[in-house]
DNA sequence: GGTATTTGACCAGT
DNA sequence: ACTGGTCAAATACC
């Protein structure tokens, strides 16, 4: 067993480290012309993120992370997460225990401004299908899980919960579970995270550089940021206290959405402005509507706080696994578009 | 008809 | 026993 401090101390490291290769990229980037400046600005971004984790690591009264403290990290002092999902693959998903103790999960809250539009955390690539809502006791607003569409074909286990904030119904919490495994994570890019879009939709732009920022900051490991599109519907401001709240799932809404409240998603949207990663042409999705709303130029996205949390052992975010060893995976960094 | 969502029930962890 | 997370049948949508 592993004592606190070996844990701090690992993660610590893995920050670190994490920084110093990002530093290597914006080495690399500055070098190459072709380099994007979004791409060597999102870096360096990146960079920073990781310092202030390092730092807020020092010093626990920090206010970077939020955490969603879960499971005391694993006395085993291993990994095991994805070794875990693995093993749950392998075996049987549906026999798998229904609660799945030991992924790693991490929390990202969006705000949305009611009467500007706008929009959330974004796309992540990821295509997620909705299997669930409840009504979590003291929440005032139901939670919506969802999981990646590649579950049943590839056996991706990532999940993501999407529950509006009791005190503030114009934020989003957004708890990801689970590692994508899927081809999803290998090809997001979020330097061109819109190949697959058609049209292109002015609506939102899912990958400004800042919103990279945010992903990456959020999951360095690539895989994550989940992409839901929240739209702000134009109330009046009497109706924010809001009544019923639904998660957007993607397409049913519709029907529904008339009824509900300040924050609608729609997959209807779905045409306007739409996200998605289609290698297998699968579904694209977004939340929001588009009605009334107003869409996304001009909405103020605000990526309030990400916070990793992981079950296992490590607590930072883009830790997660591949950096829990403290080595760093190409792949990694190539799904976060840190590597051509 | 195929696919995605809804929703009540079931199960596991605390 | 309670709560959160997931399953799966029913339903809705394209």
């Amino acid at each position: 067993m592993e004592n606190m401090g070996d844990w701090e101390q690992k993660d610590l490291v893995n920050e670190l480290m994490l920084g110093r290769e990002l530093a290597r990229q914006l080495q690399i980037h500055l070098n190459v012309p072709s380099s994007s400046p979004e791409t060597r600005e999102t870096l360096v971004h990146e960079i920073q993120a990781s310092y202030e984790k390092a730092l807020s690591m020092l010093n626990p009264t920090g206010s970077i992370a939020i955490g969603v403290s879960e499971s005391p990290p694993s006395l085993s002092g291993s990994p095991r997460t994805e070794d875990s999902e693995r093993e749950l693959k392998d075996h049987d998903l549906r026999h798998a225990s229904r609660k799945r103790k030991g992924m790693p999960r991490w929390t990202r809250q969006v705000r949305v401004s009611p009467g500007i539009g706008l929009e959330g955390p974004l796309d992540d690539g990821f295509s997620w299908r909705k299997y669930g809502q409840k009504d979590i006791l003291g929440a005032k607003y139901p939670r919506g899980y969802y999981r990646c569409t590649e579950r049943i074909v590839q056996g991706c286990l990532a999940t993501k919960q999407v529950q509006l904030s009791n005190e503030d119904p114009t934020i989003f919490q957004i708890t990801y579970r689970g590692r994508h495994t899927c081809t999803q994570a290998h090809m997001l890019s979020p330097s061109k995270p819109l190949q697959n879009q058609g049209p292109t939709n002015t609506v939102m732009e899912p990958q400004k550089p800042q919103e990279n920022l945010q992903q990456q900051s959020q999951d360095l490991s690539s895989d994550f940021l989940s992409g839901l599109k929240v739209i702000t519907e134009v109330l009046d401001s009497s109706q924010q206290s809001v009544p019923p709240f639904y998660f957007p799932s993607a397409a049913s809404v519709k029907a529904d959405n008339e009824a509900f409240s300040p924050y609608v998603v729609d997959k209807s949207f779905i045409e306007n402005s739409h996200f998605s990663l289609s290698s297998s042409g699968m579904h694209h999705y977004s939340f929001g509507g588009n009605r009334n709303f107003q869409t996304s130029a001009e909405a103020e996205l605000t990526d309030i706080i990400c916070a990793a949390t992981s079950t296992t052992d490590s607590p930072t975010i883009g830790l997660d696994f591949p950096f829990a060893n403290v080595e760093f995976d190409p792949n990694t960094f190539d799904n976060s578009g840190f590597l051509s």
